[in-house]
DNA sequence: CTTCGGTCTACTGTTAACAATCTGGTTCAG
DNA sequence: CTGAACCAGATTGTTAACAGTAGACCGAAG
């Protein structure tokens, strides 16, 4: 009780392991763009920059070919994953049939402390002036908002299902190169519809919202793919 | 345009490697019973045991978690995952959003050659006589007929989230206890009829048929649990 | 100039030893 | 008796050295 004193126990504090320091490096390198698509991911040259033996690297990489960052092909070693249209026509569509569920089921299982996560981070996102407004910030509350809905679902392979697709998702986000005017608002407008649903545990309409969110982020994203290469 | 003559490069023959020996150990000796639901897996002992060192052991527990067949904790080591009535209801309502979406894409994207590997299935499950269907090979030849379906679609990370549910769903169809007199003849109705609005590309009905083969498994699935540990 | 064959190098796959952490039992104070 | 503190064995995380493979390079023959 003296360790403690005021954090509840609850879980076990998830101890921290030179692989996920390493897979966090990588990740970033990768989204920073520092580590450009289609680069060799050389175990040798990570584990001398990161200090590290090649063997947290090599558990690294694969979690990272999870979360389909990377390709990795044996003996020939890891890539960073090159993404084109029709990758970005396989995401969205996965990802529309995952939040569907995930809003169906939040919908029988969230409870209000699930949704609180939701609500503060709408609040944060109108809080925030918008002209400190970073793609990158506003790419991560998008996915963080996300993420705290598919914990909301209380569907643990679900959430690990979405795990393998978000950080793909941030890539794309990423790649955004302006924001609309009227974004951010609609994007608060959406949002806040969602959460106002789920409360409402109307599991029909709330499905449907989600779906339309998705279609129109896909639209426009897919617009922008287009005419930046009009291969 | 002179490289290949007849022989289409087909795609190069992926050299299998020590890791994926050991996983193919381990996922059978789960699947058989051999190491037993909620058993720890020592990585040592398995080392031993399979004549290898714990780095290969390592990755293939790793992988394993992956296919949902294993749970690895942080300095806890790995142990055989137990599955509960609350993780059939997560695995077929994730199911049933993948087969869906699977379907849907196969109706746009699958070819003749893709729908072929189905008709055989479907051919081999006639052909073989009844008395020699062992449990475990109807099982297999399911898992294997969904497996040519999600291949079908051509949609690489669909394909992955169902990798990862594949073993798992695969664990609950062995654990059926007997199969029902018209089990064998409906399997082979509902199936074929898929095939058949696979062909005429009729997304729709297609999508109604496989919602309605998810959703009368899972049923069954549901009441043997139920039945098996009234808890 | 192209193609075939062999060598060489850079890299990944594997191994075994070392370090850090967890678990369970034991002791001891209260 | 209860519970906290500690010790010891077992087991995982990490390291560094060894083994094997893929792809590039290069030179000779057609």
């Amino acid at each position: 009780m003296s360790k403690s004193p005021v954090t509840p126990p609850l879980q076990r504090r998830e101890r921290r392991v030179l692989t996920d320091d390493v897979a966090d490096s990588i990740r970033e390198a990768i989204l920073s763009g520092r580590i450009a698509s289609g680069a060799r991911l050389i175990e040798d040259e990570l584990a001398e920059s990161l200090k590290v033996s090649r063997g947290p690297i090599r558990a690294a990489i694969f979690r990272l070919q999870q979360e389909g960052l990377v390709i990795h092909e044996t003996h020939r070693g890891a890539t960073v994953a090159r993404v084109s249209v029709e990758d970005a026509d396989e995401i969205y569509t996965l990802r529309r049939a995952l939040e569907r569920l995930a809003v169906e089921s939040a919908c029988l299982k969230a409870t209000e402390a699930d949704l609180a996560p939701l609500e503060a981070i709408l609040l944060l996102f109108q809080s925030v002036p918008r002209s400190s407004m970073t793609r990158r910030r506003v790419a991560e509350l998008d996915i963080d908002f996300h993420d705290a809905l598919f914990r909301a679902a209380h569907h643990t392979r679900l959430y690990r299902a979405w795990e393998a697709l978000r950080s793909q998702i941030l890539v794309f986000l990423l790649l955004r190169d302006g924001l609309p005017d009227d974004y951010l608002t609609s994007w608060h407008r959406d949002h806040s519809g969602l959460v106002e649903q789920l409360r409402e545990r109307d599991a029909t309409k709330a499905v449907d919202a989600i779906d339309a969110h998705i279609q129109g982020a896909y639209a426009r994203l897919r617009e922008q793919l287009l005419q930046q290469s009009p291969a």
